[in-house]
DNA sequence: CAGGGACAAAATGAA
DNA sequence: TTTGTCCCTG
């Protein structure tokens, strides 16, 4: 009996088209990873096919890991041979291994958006830009654009025309190509696009890949770009075997991108493709579908198909009015707590989703105080943080001394007195003689201007750099790691700091180290470049794992994929969600607000059972309050699908402030003598002469915070503590106030210059 | 060169 | 409200 036995009669047919290209068109929750596997599972052992004859091609790695694993429980050890990976490390890969027969160097370095944008930084002072409007940012935008378009900066250039701007964006496209090549580097983008070129530039290589790749699989193919199309192309070329599967309606990356039409005309560009549409759904509940379902039903440019279930009718969906996004928040949590406790769930079967990374942080605070368990993707991701990126920095330059930029990042972190004046005579030293700043180093006498001072400072970097140099040949990865930490002055840095910020930068690099053990015991190839191109290539998605008994908190983006009992969507809000950019272009194109409907149908089809939409009246944005709207997506589902609308309003304890008057402020968390935790809320701002003020603060108050500000002969401080107090320098008055604030005001006299006003809320315990 | 203040800009999403 | 950059001073 086949295995195939075990699929619903959509999937088998699915599974069973090996010959010839396919589309799958596969709705959320119909099981297209299952597809997937059980139609290689099915090549593998009932086709015979050999498992390097495979190639499957997801999107993050962790999609990746899954889909290994689950071949694996179906055909053992033999998922160990067959390519399975993203688009970008296996175009990684393919690189080094070709580097050779591509004329390229195989250490590349791979660089992310703060690379890309210091080695923009550096082509603006090259040319000497200070255009207010054109920031690197932006030009990088439109290379990344350019790129995704497959347009090289000659063709670019001749595209121009007569353009004065799109010239000079040529020219920095032409320069910045250049920066990258000198420093032995890749972006994101030509990994890709590098791939794609060279198998067109080296047929004969192309040949063998083409040979080889038996059958291709590509996984969410709505989401490819110009260049994963070709490649896709490029690969199935010769055996025409091209499995694609995706889903129109959850096309999300246009952004970055990403070209529905590749899904789309795929029967134009296969005329003799099968397609096979996937439209059960064993996920949701009844009316959780049929909410997805109306809502897509709103967009033009799709293929068309709804999904149906077998199952239950289910829960109703919760629709939720706040007043605040504080009180959003908390809604959230409360009803979070009753989820988990009497209702039967555990945490790690719960999902927040939301538009923006930014909203994340209401939510963690309104977590923290709860105390239930959560986990934050993507929002400061690991590898993103200072001192790991430092870290890897020095790794990274240990691979590829021609990178530059690296060189630049952390040549004096822990400070070492080389500033930029030093370096730009290192810098052109290097440019008269073609070399790359390490090498520039390395000629340290031949090097013009310096004073002594900054010789012998450089000259002890580069020691450094030469012992790890040289430990790198003969030491484990892990030892590496903690050489550099060591070495480098970054732990002795981190000691002299001594403060609980530093101690956590220790351990996050202790962490990472740990992760450098971990990778070499479970790789075959476990070198250095092997271990940074890994974690350049890590999504937010990949960096969570083992934290099933955490409520997850991520963009409605990293959801896709993924599947909740319990699902929380929160600010469904014109101009957030859909964002207010969408909303803008919509007014000349309506099909503009589809990319976001899909993201919206991506969210409601996270859903097993149980879906909350909450929106808020105000929400906090760049500091102040805005208005907003109850998002044009909820309308579109019908109302009988919904439980009776709740409103949730409360008292707002935050400050406010009559008039104009901005003040900065900021606020911590830390302990009052008995031991309590206490938010502390410290205002400050120069002030004009003589100006009166006026404002509301909680009553509650913890008097000893203050002193160390009432000290301090320029500032004036003022807890709730304070009845009537004047000081020569200015008076103030504090009287109570309605409800639980009072009412605050003070009037400067013409000497005083700051002023700091600051209260405090005693945490619950 | 480093530290601090003033001021401007920011945040859609992500490999 | 937070973060980055520019400019000034010691």
């Amino acid at each position: 009996m086949s295995i195939l036995e075990q699929l619903n009669p959509a999937q088998r047919e699915a599974a069973a088209a090996t010959k010839g290209p396919v589309l799958v068109l596969a709705g959320a929750g119909s099981g297209k990873t299952r597809v997937l596997t059980y139609r290689i599972a099915h090549l593998i052992q009932e086709q015979g096919v050999a498992p390097w004859n495979i190639l499957a091609v997801t999107f993050t790695n962790k999609a990746a890991g899954e889909m290994r694993e689950r071949v694996e429980h179906l055909v053992g050890d033999l998922a160990n041979e067959i390519w399975i990976g993203t688009f970008h490390s296996i175009c990684a890969r393919l690189l080094r291994y070709e580097a050779e027969h591509f004329g390229l160097d195989r250490s590349f370095s791979i660089y992310d958006e703060d690379d890309r944008r210091a080695a923009m930084r550096r082509v603006f002072e090259a040319y000497n830009i200070n255009d207010k409007d054109l920031t690197p940012r932006s030009v990088i935008a439109q290379i990344s654009r350019a790129k995704n378009a497959m347009v090289d900066p000659m063709t670019f250039a001749s595209e121009a025309g007569q353009s004065a701007n799109k010239k000079l964006i040529a020219d920095l496209y032409t320069a910045y190509e250049a920066d990258l090549r000198r420093n032995n580097a890749l972006d994101f983008d030509d990994l890709l696009v590098e791939t794609v070129r060279q198998f067109d530039n080296h047929p004969n290589v192309l040949e063998k890949y083409q040979q080889r790749f038996h059958y291709a699989h590509v996984d969410e193919y709505q989401d490819t770009n110009r260049p994963q199309y070709m490649l896709c192309r490029q690969l199935a070329d010769h055996h025409r075997n091209l499995c694609v599967v995706g889903d129109d309606d959850q096309s999300i990356y246009q952004f970055r991108g990403a070209d529905l039409r590749n899904i789309l005309d795929f029967e134009r560009d296969y005329p003799d493709a099968q397609t096979v549409r996937l439209e059960q759904n064993y996920r949701s509940t009844k009316r959780i579908l049929e909410a997805a379902n109306q809502v897509i039903a709103n967009n033009k440019d799709r293929k068309g198909k709804a999904l149906w279930t077998d199952g239950e009718e289910g829960h109703l969906i919760e629709l939720v009015q706040c007043d605040t996004d504080r009180r959003e928040a908390r809604f959230v949590v409360e009803s979070l707590r009753q989820l988990t406790g009497s209702g039967g769930y555990a945490p790690g079967d719960a999902a927040i989703l939301y538009r923006t990374n930014a909203q994340s942080r209401a939510l963690e605070e309104e977590l923290q105080r709860s105390g239930l368990r959560y986990t934050i993707v993507g929002s400061i991701r690991f590898y993103e943080r200072r001192e790991i990126k430092d870290v890897l920095t020095y790794l990274r330059l240990l691979a590829n001394p021609a990178d530059d930029v690296g060189l630049r990042r952390i040549i004096n972190v822990p400070r070492r007195g080389i500033g930029d004046t030093s370096l730009d005579y290192v810098q052109r030293h290097a440019l008269n003689n073609g070399l790359n700043l390490f090498t520039a180093i390395g000629q340290l006498d031949f090097v013009e201007g310096l004073n002594a001072r900054a010789r012998k400072q450089i000259a002890a970097f580069r020691d450094i750099m030469e012992d790890l140099s040289a430990a790198r040949k003969t030491a484990q990865l892990a030892e590496l790691g903690q050489l550099v930490f060591e070495r480098s002055g970054y732990l002795q840095m981190l000691r002299d700091e001594n403060t609980p910020e530093a101690q956590m930068r220790e351990e996050n690099v202790e962490q990472l180290i740990a992760f450098m053990t971990e990778f070499s015991d479970t790789r075959e190839e476990a070198t250095l470049e092997a271990f940074l191109e890994e974690i350049a290539l890590m999504s937010p998605m990949d960096e969570t794992e083992g934290n099933g008994n955490a409520i997850t908190l991520m963009t409605l983006h990293s959801a896709k994929g993924l599947e909740y009992p319990v699902v929380f969507m929160c600010g469904m809000e014109e101009n957030l969600f859909p964002t207010a950019r969408s909303v803008e272009e919509s007014r000349r194109d309506p099909q503009a607000i589809e990319e976001e409907r899909r993201l919206c149908y991506v969210g409601i089809t996270r859903a097993r059972e149980r879906l909350y939409l909450t929106y808020t009246n105000r929400r906090y944005a760049y500091g102040n309050m805005i208005d907003c709207d109850p998002s044009r997506f909820l309308q579109e589902i019908p109302d009988e699908l919904f439980s009776v609308k709740r409103e949730v309003v409360d008292f707002n304890p935050r400050m406010r402030k009559p008039g104009q008057t901005r003040f900065g402020t900021s606020s911590q968390r830390e302990s009052n003598r008995s031991g309590q935790q206490v938010r502390k809320k410290v205002v400050e701002k120069k002030m004009p002469k003589g100006v009166h003020y006026e404002w509301d603060a909680p009553k509650q108050a913890s008097e000893d915070l203050f002193s160390d500000l009432v000290d301090q002969d320029d500032f004036l401080a003022v807890g709730q503590w304070v009845r009537h107090a004047s000081w020569g320098k200015g008076q103030i008055v504090a009287r109570d106030g309605q409800g639980e604030n009072m009412k605050l005001s003070i009037r400067f006299g013409p000497h005083v210059k700051k002023v700091a006003v600051a209260y405090a809320q005693l945490e619950p315990a």
